[in-house]
DNA sequence: CACGTTTTCGAACACGCTTTCCTAAAATAA
DNA sequence: TTATTTTAGGAAAGCGTGTTCGAAAACGTG
């Protein structure tokens, strides 16, 4: 069923059809009826590519997620805690606007070149992409092509390239500085920090933040109390053991992302230490298992579905619309106090 | 950039950079280079909208997840246990078929409509189905007008569709079985069950594999061992309170989800109650936090990544060769014992 | 060299829709 | 009534690609 046959059941002509569906002002109310009918009738709906080809936009946009752990089944899961409530609240906003979301997983080995042939063949019009470190580069290359991208969590490229681009960041600085500064405040002075890896704004933000709150309340910063993951729940565990091994005067650790919380708490336990007791824990993220650990964790929650839906408004925004210059928008932190933290009694 | 230019840059026909592009025969290996060179150079890649009118597939597929609880965030994030892996999988798998996945979420509200239309517009070429019980009856008629789609865990429909179409489930019934007899032969006796929502295809069919396994063991079913949730956390929490109100005979329980079980471990340890020491528990799906939770929970293991992976490929069979007849096929279920089974002693 | 055969290539149509431009009819003004 | 303006709707071009078909070129063969 296309348009010629509907033209011809309705008795006009196909750029009629066409006018009716897209609510052209230039036809009468009996003409619009008629051919309503008989398009309500067969269930016509125009077919997508001719739209398209014929100028319509085709109201797709791409969300890729880089994993670059993606070898390992074990991590892939644990990236999924990120990726799937995104994935869910980017579709729900663009359902809104009657877009549809294509996601893309990539991986270290497979090549950013599908994503960009997803441009280049005009499959999305736009696409926003989450924990694309490793490629940056080629990120900037499609923002200087004209494509329409956001990115999340990343540093702003205002400076650094040329073309018109949104990003979209959580507080990472100001969520780290509350982590530790709720340590602080439960009387800890022997803080740790597990940061993630330092190539990922979000991992040297968060630093920053650690020591901010460090440096506000006086105390010192120890390099031996800092230690280097890569936001993996095994490196958290190692990055513990490194912390703890010839130290016993530390009484509580933030931990850069959950799953390092939860890597370092079963080294804790393993060692025969309590949590809270003996050591406080923060992580940063709440993915779900954070709420139910034993003990629960205390975390920085940031609200993915704040950060999906601004990502997917502005990005549609600025297919629609254009936008005049680069875009950059914050998404707040929010600590949420479970178990693993405890005042500490003196 | 589009095959006009490259022609005319080669010195060739448009036709003949199609050919190339299609990999044609009758293409000298002269020509051939020199129009690859020419489209390396300027990047070209076909435009998908003007392949997909001319007649070429356009590889793409919908997932499309039935969440009737969308209303509550709590419930979406829970149903995400499923569909994060399940859609990462199909992606994965996708991928090396050039296919590329595009994934709605039907809520209650939400109509069908959307899903409908993405078949109509040629939007996708095919489409799998996860937990569509409420569409039971839209889905039949897509597979009357000849879409090719793949229903997952749903019951085979061989007598009650006219069309052809894929089936993919998990071998329900016998993993109840096997959990069931776990408890068995760990020496329970009073064994209860939780059970999913019996209007859905998993929910009733893991009742008859707990009943087979109680049966076989010579256990008489009593009706007041068997209670009906809805898959969800706070369903098993109350079904948990009504089983153990009045009974304090009951020391092992099958929960037809891990959701189901989360929950009810939750009421048993707030009555006060030990588990695994006074009763046993054992879960369905092994979702991530099953073994995270304390003590870890015994539990039914589908592979999804197999499920997706199988449901994938036959979709992409039936799009590019067609099938002769409507295909029906299982994937297995492991039990993984954890610590909240412990046998018991007499 | 003449003929048949195979290989290579290009002109032209098709895909289904949008949109511009134009005409005919209707509405309004004179 | 006639002249002018407004409006409804149709004809046709165009979007970028694939594919068929026939012609031309290259190649063999006797």
């Amino acid at each position: 069923m296309n348009s010629k046959e509907i033209a011809k059941m309705a008795r006009v002509s196909r750029s009629t059809v066409s006018k009716v569906v897209n609510d052209y002002a230039n036809i009468s109310d009996k003409t619009r009826e008629k051919v309503i009918e008989i398009i309500k009738k067969y269930g016509y709906v125009p077919q997508a590519s001719a739209r398209n080809l014929a100028g319509k936009s085709n109201k797709m946009i791409g969300v890729f997620i880089t994993d670059v752990n993606h070898d390992s089944k074990e991590l892939r899961v644990i990236e999924s805690d990120y990726f799937s409530p995104f994935a869910t609240a980017a579709m729900d906003y663009a359902d809104k606007f009657e877009y549809n979301i294509l996601t893309l997983v990539i991986d270290k080995n497979r090549k950013f070149d599908k994503a960009r042939k997803l441009f280049y063949n005009k499959t999305i019009s736009g696409g926003i992409f989450i924990g694309a470190e490793n490629n940056v580069q080629e990120i900037f290359e499609l923002i200087r092509s004209g494509y329409k991208l956001v990115i999340i969590d990343q540093e702003r490229y205002k400076d650094r390239v040329v073309g018109k681009h949104i990003i979209v960041n959580s507080k990472n600085l100001e969520g780290a500085y509350k982590a530790t500064k709720h340590l602080i405040e439960y009387g800890h002075r022997e803080i740790a920090h597990i940061c993630g890896d330092m190539n990922k704004f979000s991992g040297f933000k968060r630093l920053e933040g650690y020591k901010k709150a460090i440096v506000e309340a006086g105390l010192p910063i120890r390099t031996e109390y800092i230690t280097e993951g890569d936001f993996t729940e095994d490196s958290g565990y190692e990055s513990a053991k490194k912390l703890l091994k010839n130290n016993n005067k530390i009484t509580g650790i933030f931990a850069s992302s959950d799953n390092m919380a939860i890597g370092a708490m079963r080294f804790i336990k393993e060692i025969g230490l309590r949590i809270p007791d003996d050591i406080s824990i923060v992580g940063y993220d709440d993915i779900k298992i954070a709420s139910y650990i034993s003990p629960s964790l205390t975390t920085i929650r940031v609200s993915i579905l704040d950060m999906a839906s601004i990502a997917v408004k502005s990005l549609i925004n600025f297919i629609e619309k254009d936008i005049k210059s680069s875009r950059y928008n914050t998404v707040s932190t929010e600590l949420v106090i479970r178990q693993s933290s405890k005042r500490i009694k003196e």
